[in-house]
DNA sequence: GACCTTGTGAGACAATTGTCTTAGGATAAA
DNA sequence: TTTATCCTAAGACAATTGTCTCACAAGGTC
């Protein structure tokens, strides 16, 4: 019976995002570089969160000279993964393609993405399937 | 000062598919839909849940006979987009095409939707940016 | 009328999230 | 060593979410 993932709030998410970028930190470190990004946090409130996320075993600590030090346990390509897979099954019927559509209809992508984003499904689809006759 | 959207749990996230899939709905049919669906609620809980939805505005209900009757006040592709928006916010920069590439990346689509999805691109980009030199 | 069946209203209650306060241990500075 | 700092521990507290219980009203049934 695997428990499934803990969730992942936004705010210790903001807090993960900041070990992500430094690899690892302390409560004051990381304290700072999110008021550099803007939010106005106590060291209190960055502590708590960083002591959930341990917690859920989404971060490490080990205490080096005074403070303890944080570091991700979690990367942010798994995060990205469960929150996409989760919101495809929640809205999309479990279909990735449906929501690939709905993102180039509404969020239109700048050209330089758009043909990256060309290139790789031409890969994905193979030369067989292409239309492209003038090849013939 | 335009107060941010409600957010929308899962659990009510469940009801609103059944006022999307049947247009309507009373407490007791809904609670039908969702048994056959298999979700284990009680009358109480998706009455409950039907009530903090109207609460939020995300559904209207009248008076009907009997029983209210509720409706969708919002859309399924309203939330979707919602959803994705945030998504996209929280976890990709801003940046659609990003999580458009890691879709494509970890959840392989279909045939059939790679290329729904490349004739999509294909009108998007335009002629003049495609690299089919060949036409030259 | 006395009784069911359905439906609503009003809350209860625990878990999670968002934020902070306060007390006390270590460390560094005077 | 007295003070001023910085750190952790412990937990407070309100809002939101997930579920349910219970009391009571409105409509049928015998």
């Amino acid at each position: 019976m695997a428990k499934r993932p803990p969730t992942i709030p936004d705010s210790e998410l903001d807090v993960l995002k900041v070990l992500w970028e430094r690899g690892h930190a302390t409560v004051r470190e990381a304290l700072e570089t999110l008021r550099e990004a803007g939010r106005e946090w106590s060291y209190a409130t960055v502590a708590t969160l960083l002591d959930r996320l341990e917690g859920k075993g989404l971060v490490t600590s080990d205490r080096r000279e005074l403070a303890f030090v944080y570091r991700p346990a979690i990367t942010d390509q798994e995060v990205r993964q469960r929150r996409v897979s989760s919101l495809v099954d929640k809205l999309y019927e479990g279909e990735p393609g449906l929501l690939v559509l709905h993102l180039l209809k509404s969020h239109p992508l700048n050209p330089v993405q758009a043909k990256e984003v060309r290139a790789v499904l031409d890969g994905m689809l193979g030369d067989s399937s292409k239309k492209r006759d003038k090849d013939r």
